[in-house]
DNA sequence: TCTGGGGTCCTAGGACCC
DNA sequence: TCTGGGGTCCTAGGACCC
């Protein structure tokens, strides 16, 4: 049995990187990607920011306190994401086992198109080169045997390098380390750990399994495994992966709102939005999920089964209406969002009813309508008013399909 | 002028059926 | 006049990731 080799991509500060690219102006200024509402975090500091201690999921305030020449700049989500497929252009000439992880993150397999192009390093440097020479921006590459090494890695050659870890180098490496450096490895399971007297890899790695599955169960093995350094989970190409399991969409107010037509009328833009997805996706959803966040943030979900799946955006409006009726509101709300699950292929439309074959087809023309002049060129009257925020993406966005975790 | 948004997977209790 | 047991679906919540 042969090793495989992974090479493990990931952007360096991404969004950052390409606004900074984008606008010499802030090239070597502290600089940081928000989201469009006034309630956003940091989305992307550039590493001149990082170096006064601002990191990823800030406030705006938070960061200014470290940082108070940093600059914020609001996300351009399509910039990004067309970035993201020129990345994906130049990875293709390396290898067809392409797996994209998230926006700025991709794992390849080189095991078998290696020796067209030299070592697993020389395909690194190529690869970086490639990228700074075409979209003139810096990447990390990790280099090991799995997936769970060579994202390990590609941390430790950050900024705008490369690390390889081999075989005989894993425990030396891993040993002294705090559990959580592992991806896969949360704060959560990392305190757990700590109450068993287990504070890093090396302990995990040669602690009882036993001991273990009392705390954790089912992924105890997976956590002694992972402490040893080994992953088994194929790098998994676009046509392998499978379909979105859920789709919703969530928006913290920018202000707390307590009328129930202010929340009503959220529910029909949030509505909306998912729909709009899962026709694009040629999807129904079988299930709604209405998420609530009270101003004290305690946040709590509520969903309903219906007896047939729709894409409807009228039909999933009235589910949401239908649950938020079952709910003693305590507070008013900060976050409101409607998720959508049990998907399945819409197939072709068998319209029993004239109410049905009707809403098919405006749905349809809405959809074209906006697909044409931008997005939200044809609305609900009742979302007119309303000052739509600029859609802003999340990193763990992905040009295709959905992301996986074992 | 605190604390985003998009997901996946797992757990656990209760309902329901055979 | 005493309480099985396995499977599946539904729902709510939580850990974790980018």
């Amino acid at each position: 049995m042969v090793d495989r080799t992974i090479l493990h991509i990931d952007m360096d500060a991404f969004f950052a990187s390409v606004e900074q690219r984008d606008r010499p102006e802030l090239l070597n200024r502290a600089v940081a990607v928000v989201g469009a509402g006034r309630r956003t975090v940091l989305v992307s500091p550039s590493y001149e920011a990082r170096a006064f201690g601002v990191k990823t999921g800030m406030t705006k305030p938070q960061a200014r306190a470290l940082c108070p020449e940093i600059i914020y700049i609001t996300a351009h989500a399509e910039k990004y994401t067309a970035t993201c497929s020129e990345i994906i252009k130049i990875l293709y000439d390396f290898t067809p086992d392409i797996e994209v992880f998230s926006i700025d993150e991709f794992f390849l397999d080189i095991t078998t198109t290696m020796h067209l192009f030299g070592s697993a390093r020389d395909i690194a440097t190529n690869i970086r080169k490639k990228i700074k020479q075409g979209l003139s921006l810096t990447c990390s590459v990790g280099i090991s045997y799995n997936k769970l090494l060579a994202k390990f890695s590609s941390k430790r050659a950050k900024p705008d390098g490369i690390s390889m870890l081999k075989r005989e180098e894993v425990s030396a490496v891993l040993d002294e380390l705090e559990p959580d450096q592992l991806c896969g490895i949360g704060q959560k399971t990392k305190q757990t750990l700590r109450e068993m007297g287990i504070y890093n890899l090396g302990q995990l790695r040669n602690c009882k399994i036993s001991l273990l599955r009392k705390k954790f169960g089912i992924n105890a093995t997976n956590l002694h495994l992972m402490a040893k350094g080994i992953d088994e989970d194929p790098v998994s190409t676009a046509e392998e992966e499978e379909d979105a399991k859920t789709i919703g969409h969530s928006m913290t107010l920018d202000h707390d709102i307590t009328q129930v037509s202010e929340i009503q009328k959220h529910l029909l833009l949030l509505s909306d939005k998912v729909c709009r997805r899962l026709r694009a996706s040629q999807l129904s959803a079988g299930c709604v999920k209405l998420t609530i966040r009270y101003r004290d943030f305690t946040t709590f979900t509520k969903q309903k089964s219906m007896l047939s799946a729709t894409n409807d955006t009228k039909q999933i409006y009235k589910v949401a209406i239908a649950i938020l009726k079952t709910i003693r509101l305590k507070q008013p709300l900060r976050l409101i969002g409607i998720g959508t699950s049990k998907l399945t292929a819409q197939g072709s439309p068998n319209f029993l009813f004239e109410e049905t074959e009707r809403a098919y087809r405006l749905n349809k023309l809405l959809d074209d309508v906006n697909e044409r002049f931008g997005d939200e060129t044809v609305s609900f009257a009742s979302l007119l008013t309303e000052d739509n925020p600029e859609t802003v993406i999340s990193p763990a966005w992905r040009p295709y399909g959905t992301r996986r975790y074992k």
